[in-house]
DNA sequence: GAGAATGCGGACCGGTGGTCCGCTTGGCTG
DNA sequence: CAGCCAAGCGGACCACCGGTCCGCATTCTC
């Protein structure tokens, strides 16, 4: 859709100085629930009725944050070149996708764990969420002798990438994350049927 | 332990009254987040102080409530008889542990839901997982060829029983109990391979 | 029945997400 | 450059939450 007018300088401004300042709030901070509003509003130098006008909500803010950092892989796997695109044979394209979610994850530990605890503490509710999940569900039914179930194997192989264990994993028990990558690999290997 | 003191009989009685409150409120209630303190001390006809002062902060109720629900599953898994009992094969044993475990969150949907979003949001802090997690990690590393995996793996069938997914998956995909249960147990018999 | 200890309850507190409205600022117009 | 108007701003303000605290009532003991 076209713009119905042009934006203005200064909130073009706020809104990136918004955006950065939150980013690396979240990185820092140990748990998401450490960042307020007020605290994200302060280190962008702007006051809380910008941020709320703005964003909506705290879900609308970290959404905006999550979908900054996250569009590369988004596009890489919508329209990019195998093994992530959608060229890709299912059987290498699954396996790629979720290595590079949990990547993802991995490098944005923080956020990746607020965006998932925002909006009614479901990460279900994320449009971001329904994405993935029929990204990967599309891929598996196109797989042999599987069809029913690729909706509830898409969900279950999400399910082991969640970032509250992912966190759990490399905090908790020490995992690395080559480890976890391995991990991760086989027990998709396994789902998938080894070949 | 042997109790120091003869607990008074008043104190019972409002533990009591809390608990039955709470469990009743958590049920009814569209989201645990809806569900207040206060709305629980004036349900159970008790004072705020003393709710506190029996169950520590909001987690320590949940737990609470839900230790009281699930006690005799927990038994069943045990010490009980095959299949959920531990001289169940393993291969058995698995499978029947989570359907066991997904029948319960279906029978106490906005509970579970409760439980795994208290304590700083992650079920993994949660007591209560980290035995299932032992549960399931011991079966598995007695089967054949899986010994590394075991535990990771268990994390992996664990996070496709999650309230906030079959949540998901009985509300806005509209599945049956029947549906889901069978949709698991599928998957667990891909992860193990099917006989 | 008296005394001590145990438990009770609700006023109170700091902090949160979210709203609101008087004022500032930016951009168009002549 | 001056003037105008609306888009945008900011922070005081609000309702509510989890959690604390302490004067007071209840229960148990002898």
């Amino acid at each position: 859709m076209a713009e119905r007018k042009a934006a203005r300088a200064d909130a073009l401004r706020n809104r990136e100085a918004v955006l950065a300042a939150a980013d690396e709030l979240f990185a820092r901070s140990e748990s998401p629930r450490g960042v307020s509003m007020d605290d994200v509003a302060a280190a962008a130098g702007v006051g809380k009725g910008t941020l709320f006008r703005r964003f909506g909500d705290r879900t609308g803010l970290i959404g905006a944050v999550f979908e900054s950092r996250i569009e590369p892989l988004r596009a890489a796997v919508e329209a990019g070149p195998a093994p992530l695109g959608p060229a890709a044979p299912p059987r290498e394209r699954v396996p790629a996708v979720l290595d590079a979610l949990l990547r993802f994850k991995l490098d944005n530990r923080h956020l990746s764990l607020a965006l998932e605890e925002a909006g009614s503490g479901s990460p279900y509710q994320a449009a971001h969420y329904a994405w993935w999940h029929g990204i990967l569900r599309d891929a598996l039914s196109r797989l042999p002798g599987r069809g029913d179930d690729a909706d509830f194997t898409a969900h279950a192989l999400l399910a082991a990438t969640r970032a509250d264990l992912v966190e759990h994993l490399a905090g908790v028990e020490g995992m690395s994350p080559r480890g976890m990558r391995d991990r991760l690999a086989a027990f998709v290997d396994t789902v998938l049927g080894r070949v």
